[in-house]
DNA sequence: TCTGGGGTCCTAGGACCC
DNA sequence: TCTGGGGTCCTAGGACCC
């Protein structure tokens, strides 16, 4: 992908890095098919409805913060009117593509940095960029329903800025273009905001740079960017010169393939011993297989891991192995047999696990021939991955399974979605009904 | 009783080689 | 026992993001 970043000072002409957010994205999605949800607080929350991760601007304002435990905020919820929903990752993974389609016929080039935002290039005048972004929003709000916030400036990091600044203004209509922004004005927010507001400034960051006085935007932006590559990393480096207009961070390849594959769970009640730990092994392999496939990749090494809960007392357990496979591959036989056997190994009887992963890493294409596997002898296993990714598709997520992974009721530590909204965008039984 | 999941990138340090 | 420098590759862990 071509990054048309320009570092240009001068404004008018010079092109520009627009940085397009949904507000509150899991809860806006919620909202597109339950507009009584409109104008009240609600929360999104984690699998197993653990804690809040996504909140309305009125549930922000009662002070709910992001992560906290669902179990301490519940008892207040009736008082405050307060909505709560399961997350649903298919509704709010289809809105997010409908988003970007539409975002992408606005701007010369565009990478999509998360599920709900993106960067996008813009020629133009003041005025021109100006206008586009106002054309951005209402065509979100009205061909997706779903609010979004724009920052234009220079460079992605300031881009993030401006889209920061729109966000806590709400008197700027949602857009903020730092070009047309008093320089003053810019100055006095950056020496009022702490560094850790800023894209890749995180707490730890934060800590070591307070210790060398760096406190604001403004005191990071007049750092040497020398000193700041010596002592920091290369990454605070290219924060420092985007600050100061010079365009440096790397364009998104959207195309790159994963570097790895990560399938991992808390239970909704806690597993102890090894008889259920194979079981949430051979389903967490299989589905870990089945995103591999429609990737198109294999992997070379596989990792199992467990934990108990950070949360209780006693003796904790963080169990974790690697294995070696023999060859790449994406059979969910033989990696639900390695991710099995790596745990029991690991594994410590009576412990209280919560929480559960697998992970394949050593990626590479499919599409090359199966390496030969002499322990493989009936031609059609190979193609057993394919098979159960086919009845999944026409039949849905648990409809077949192998082994101790085909369960046909849900095990005891399966996920709980209590509140959950239904698959409007994607599943037919699920479309809204309107009456008129 | 009840506390998320899925990623990326960078750096430091060790193993190994010439 | 003393004793070099330079390079690569790999992995674990840290930090960050949404």
């Amino acid at each position: 992908m071509s990054s048309g970043t320009a570092s240009g000072e001068t404004s008018g002409g010079a092109a520009r890095i627009a940085l397009v957010d949904v507000n509150n994205f899991y809860v806006s999605c919620e909202r597109v098919f339950d507009p009584r949800l409109e104008g009240r607080p609600v929360v999104v929350l984690s699998n197993n409805d653990g804690c809040v991760v996504a909140r309305s601007q009125e549930a922000k304002s009662l002070g709910i913060a992001t992560g906290v435990p669902w179990f301490q905020v519940e008892p207040l919820a009736r008082r405050w009117g307060l909505v709560a929903r399961s997350s649903n990752y298919e509704l709010y993974g289809d809105l997010s593509s409908r988003v970007m389609e539409l975002l992408g016929r606005f701007g010369v080039w565009q990478e999509v940095y998360s599920i709900d935002e993106c960067f996008l290039g813009l020629p133009g005048s003041e005025a021109q960029l100006r206008t586009t972004a106002g054309a951005i929003r209402t065509a979100v709000g009205r061909r997706v329903g779903v609010p979004v916030c724009v920052g234009v400036a220079p460079t992605k990091t300031l881009a993030k800025f401006a889209n920061h600044i729109a966000k806590r203004n709400p008197g700027m209509g949602g857009v903020c273009s730092l070009d047309s922004m008093p320089a003053g004005d810019i100055e006095r927010i950056q020496s009022r905001v702490p560094a850790t507001g800023l894209w890749g400034v995180g707490r730890k960051t934060g800590q070591r740079l307070a210790a060398l006085g760096i406190e604001t935007i403004a005191d990071l932006k007049a750092a040497d960017p020398l000193m700041i590559r010596k002592r920091f990393s290369v990454v605070l480096q290219r924060t420092v010169l985007e600050l100061n207009g010079t365009a440096c961070i790397p364009p998104i390849d959207e195309h790159a393939d994963k570097q790895q594959i990560i399938f991992s769970r808390s239970f909704s009640s806690p597993v102890t011993t090894a008889e259920e730990m194979d079981q949430v092994m051979a389903v967490y392999a299989q589905r870990a297989a089945a995103r591999m496939a429609e990737d198109g990749l294999r992997a070379s090494v596989l990792t199992v891991t467990a934990g108990t809960s950070r949360f209780a007392g006693g003796a904790a357990s963080f169990p974790s192995a690697s294995v070696q496979l023999p060859a790449p591959t994406q059979d969910p036989i033989q990696l639900t047999r390695a991710a099995v056997g790596a745990m029991r190994g690991v594994f410590e009887a009576g412990q209280k696990y919560v929480r559960a992963g697998v992970l394949f890493t050593g990626l590479e294409p499919a599409d090359a021939q199966e390496a030969f596997d002499p322990f493989v002898s009936d031609l059609d296993q190979r193609h057993i991955g394919d098979l159960l990714g086919s009845v999944r598709a026409k039949f849905g997520e648990a409809a077949i399974g192998l082994g101790q992974g085909g369960l046909a009721a849900p095990a005891a530590w399966s996920m709980k979605r209590e509140f959950s909204s239904p698959r409007y965008t994607t599943e037919w039984k699920d479309l809204p009904v309107v009456r008129a």
